[in-house]
RNA sequence: GCCCCUAUCGUCUAGCGGCUAGGACAGGAGAUUCUCAUUCUUCAAACCGGGGUUCGAUUCCCCGUGGGGGCACCA
């Protein structure tokens, strides 16, 4: 019986975890299982968003498994906040994974747990000791050492500026699941448990890869230098490597500067997106594209087409770029086709995170109402206060650039001062009426509803951009309307 | 310094030996709607350089160059 088949089943090679989690079937050997392994040491971060994502699409794409691991052994600069981070982040985003830890904190889901590196410690220590019994680990300096096999020599090492006892190794093939064939050397033995007792990433890496049954990594690029070491580790537990797919990173806008994305670039955080209410389909969607296209031409794709066309051979082999503004598009574009239920609801929820005044206290009528007449003309939620304010108040700002431009123009006093006169016979029950009875007032005296249009709007809004100027008067209603055009004229 | 990955408009990308090199975002110019936004039309915009292979290279190979990543008792 080799290693591998040993650890067909988690249950067999951990049984006292089988006490305290329900035995789930078989993991069958020809199911993709997929992972997703954060460290919660820092806010969650756009390209793991992506990195998860990928995962995510992956395992439903191929009917598989998607594991959310928590990487969780940097005890210093681990916190519970940023693991709620990343609980809270995935699950805006739609990536609900299939095997890990319960957000409530009640255990795990699935039965290759557990599934915080901090709670495995008993599994590495087991590793620990096949690898030295083995003979592929060596005590030295009060740390693990894993043992490369080769003829060894000294070198200089120019980076480092000491000499190292390199190994003349056979390169490492790694067959790339989206890069192809790539060789690499590792020619030098490296730390697996340190001094102060704790494993290092990689070796836990594979240790936790193994056991959890992972057929496929999916992760980016800058662990392709690391993927040799891995592939040795593998070798050295008598374990058959999963496949490798390392994806492209995501880089700095060219006007943010050089390099790949880092937590401090404005944008870089999933956090944001959520804070600033962006619709987290746009998030995905966009974050999809970045690295993966359909084939054709298509952009705006439900997650279900999304789901179906993700492969691997679909991803890109070099870096892209963010780009905020065609993300700020999509989400646009997300924005107009929003149920209207959802987008009030959108609405009212991002008016009480960000205090507009009287808007999050408004009748939910009225403030419907208003929202809906907002929904087909803003670009995103944020623009939201601003462009309905004046809905909600009566001590709305007047644009001075506004006001001289409109004022400069005809005789704008006399045709307010004429719908003023007007008012008490207008119609005001649907915009239809208002229009019509506008028009009318305006024929008499050989004008158009175009010679109202801009001064009413500045006197009632202030500025000159918005609704339909008949719906924001029938939605203010005519005793508003008229104490504001009597406000604007005395001011005038 | 060494190792690995990578290279089409400003950006995301299509192209998988023969194309007027296509689409999208951003930008310019128009049109439409009562303003604005949307929408529509339209313009400008790219195969990094040099060698090969081939009847023919954006496409395949090599070398440069550019970009990115990695070289820890971080993850």
């Amino acid at each position: 019986m080799t290693e591998w088949t040993e650890f067909a089943r988690c249950q067999i090679l951990r049984p006292h975890h089988l006490l305290s989690v329900t035995p789930s079937a078989p993991i069958r050997m020809s199911q993709v299982r997929v992972r997703f392994a954060p460290s919660p040491t820092g806010f969650f971060h756009i390209g793991s968003a992506r990195t998860a994502l990928f995962n995510w699409l992956y395992a439903r794409h191929t009917g598989g498994k998607f594991i959310l691991r928590i990487e969780d052994t940097d005890q210093a600069r681990n916190s519970e906040e940023f693991l709620r981070l990343i609980y809270d982040s995935l699950t805006w985003l739609g990536l609900d994974w299939d095997e890990g830890p319960e957000p409530s904190g009640s255990g795990d889901r699935g039965s290759c747990g557990p599934y915080r590196q901090s709670q495995r410690g008993a599994i590495y220590e087991e590793y620990k000791r096949k690898l030295l019994d083995a003979g592929r680990a060596y005590e030295k300096d009060g740390a693990i050492w894993f043992r490369l096999l080769g003829e060894r020599y000294e070198a200089y090492d120019d980076h480092r500026k000491k000499t190292v006892t390199k190994v003349r190794n056979e390169k490492v093939v790694i067959d790339d699941r989206i890069r192809g064939r790539v060789e690499r050397v590792e020619d030098e033995d490296f730390v697996i448990f340190r001094s102060d007792g704790n494993p290092v990433f990689h070796f836990v890496n594979v240790v936790d890869d193994i056991t959890m049954q992972v057929t496929h990594i999916i992760r980016g690029e800058d662990h392709l230098s690391n993927t040799s070491k891995h592939v040795l580790l593998y070798a050295g537990f008598g374990a058959q490597p999963p496949a490798f797919a390392h994806i492209p990173l995501i880089l700095k806008s060219p006007e943010m500067g050089q390099g790949k994305m880092s937590k401090r670039d404005q944008g870089a955080l999933v956090e944001e997106y959520r804070q600033r209410h962006f619709l987290p389909e746009a998030l995905v969607n966009y974050l999809a594209l970045l690295g993966w296209n359909p084939g054709d031409d298509r952009e705006k794709m439900p997650i279900a087409e999304i789901i179906r066309l993700f492969d691997l051979p679909g991803v890109n082999q070099s870096n892209a770029r963010f780009d905020a503004k065609k993300l700020a598009n999509m989400n646009m574009t997300y924005l107009l086709e929003l149920p209207p239920d959802r987008f009030v609801a959108l609405a009212q929820d991002y008016l009480r995170a960000h205090p507009a005044g009287a808007a999050a206290r408004a009748q939910p009528g009225y403030f419907r109402e208003v929202m809906l007449l907002a929904q087909p003309k803003i670009k995103g939620i944020e623009e939201l206060p601003a462009y309905t304010a004046y809905f909600f108040t009566e001590d709305y700002a007047v644009d001075a650039k506004v006001k001289d431009k409109v004022m400069a123009k005809g005789e704008p006093k006399a045709r307010l001062g004429e719908l003023l006169a007007a008012l008490p016979t207008l119609d005001f029950a649907s915009d239809a009426a208002i229009e019509e009875g506008i028009k009318q007032l305006a024929a008499g005296r050989g004008l158009g509803f175009g010679d109202y249009q801009a001064v009413t709007r500045l006197a009632v809004t202030g500025t000159n951009a918005g609704p339909s100027l008949t719906a924001i008067l029938r939605v203010l209603g005519a005793p508003r309307v008229q104490a504001r055009l009597e406000r604007f004229l005395a001011g005038a």
